[in-house]
DNA sequence: TAGAATGATTAAGG
DNA sequence: CCTTAATCATTCTA
């Protein structure tokens, strides 16, 4: 008789509980919580403790990046400018050489990994939590029920259906952790890996070599991969630095040619000296900063221009079959004595090896401007590499 | 604090 | 990918 009517009223609570609750759960989220999860994935915060020493490049690769540009965001930025600028005195931070400065790239890539294993844990000791809570609560909401069902009707089925009430209630508030440790990353993201953002002045030893290379190569200074690399190891920073440095240095000294007479007469006068001392001793080794591979293979050394005066003069220096890359500063260090003005900056085209088109390279109007005695051979003498 | 200097980024061309 | 040219955003300097 009891177990009669226990398993009618049974059957009516599913009824009229199927009837107030006949919408299955709201699924949407799914698309969402992929998203997240993917991201979380990519930026290493949710998959296996990821190493990955990429290769060499220093190009970080912005990843995902799914919605609007670039533009606003400039939002407050203010001070966070800090001293710095570790002893940059005067005298010559030699200390500084090659493996000296480690490159700040390299510190705040090591902040910015710091700053995400960070994320990366609180996610993981919360997701743990919720899980667990989940779990707990699940046993006990469980447990009770069957407790209950001693003394009132609670099918199997309605049991089922608390816990995937619960699990997705819980579900809910993972994907909200999960929103905002991508909030989080992406700020941080946004704050480390934005270069342009916390631009730093180079350090001396880097501007000088930069410069020195810049300077002894005017007719071509386009440096190799290879001499790229080594200004980058004796600079101290990154290739793509170097290579913005020259494109930087070449469009602006073309804009201005005035403005950079004083330093390239500086820089010629410096690689000038060590260059004659090189040629005194004799030495054959290569030029005072790099393996120096300016016209390596194709360039047709550029218009003459580079003999623009006194090349005649020059020639007599070229006992040494190395020399070539010292030219263009002894050029500078001849014309010194005399001509142009800096401060007038008239680009009297003093020094210049560029033509008439702005081209550096491609002596497309050799006449014109340059070279009086126009004599390309004497000026092949390339070689050096 | 304004303006110059400077490193990085972007668009366009190759 | 590399280069140029323009431009941005930060840092330096007077």
């Amino acid at each position: 008789m009891k177990p009669a009517l226990f398993s009618v009223l049974c059957e009516i609570k599913e009824k009229t509980v199927l009837s107030i609750r006949s919408l299955p759960e709201e699924e949407p989220p799914d698309a969402q919580l992929m998203r997240l999860d993917n991201m979380l994935l990519a930026e290493g915060v949710a998959g296996p403790e990821r190493r990955a020493a990429r290769g060499g490049g220093d190009r970080a690769g912005r990843g995902g990046e799914g919605g609007g540009g670039r533009g606003g965001e400039r939002g407050g930025r203010g001070g966070e400018r800090a001293g710095e600028a570790a002893g940059e005195g005067g005298p010559g931070p030699a200390a500084v050489a090659s493996g000296g400065c480690p490159n700040d790239n390299s510190i705040e890539h090591s902040d910015y990994r710091a700053k995400l294993s960070q994320i990366r844990q609180i996610y993981h000791s919360e997701l743990e939590k919720y899980e667990q809570a989940c779990s707990e609560f699940t046993t006990h909401v469980m447990n009770l029920l069957r407790e209950q069902s001693r003394t009132r009707p609670i099918s199997p089925k309605e049991i089922e259906r608390m816990v995937a009430i619960i699990h997705g209630k819980f579900s809910s508030i993972q994907m909200q952790l999960k929103q905002s440790t991508c909030e989080a990353v992406m700020i941080l993201r946004s704050r480390f890996l934005d270069a342009r953002r916390k631009r730093r002045n180079f350090s001396k030893q880097a501007t000088e070599v930069l410069n020195e290379y810049f300077y002894s190569h005017l007719s071509n200074p386009y440096p190799s991969e290879e001499a790229k690399e080594e200004l980058a190891k004796k600079g101290g920073i990154t290739v793509s630095q170097v290579s913005n440095w020259f494109g930087n240095k070449r469009i602006r000294y073309k804009k201005n040619m005035g403005k950079f007479q004083e330093e390239a007469n500086i820089y010629a006068a410096k690689t000038a000296v060590d260059a004659t001392s090189v040629v005194a001793q004799g030495n054959q080794g290569n030029s005072p900063s790099t393996p120096n591979s300016a016209s390596s293979g194709s360039f047709k050394m550029t218009n003459s221009g580079d003999s623009f005066l006194n090349l005649q003069s020059l020639t007599s220096y070229q006992s040494s079959p190395s020399v070539q890359p010292q030219m263009d500063s002894l050029h500078h260090v001849l014309h010194q004595t005399g001509r142009f003005d800096p401060l007038v900056g008239t680009p009297l085209y003093s020094t210049q090896r560029l033509d008439a088109n702005g081209s550096w390279q491609d002596a497309a109007t050799p006449s014109s401007i340059t070279s009086p005695a126009g004599d390309p051979g004497s000026v092949n003498s390339d070689a050096s590499n």
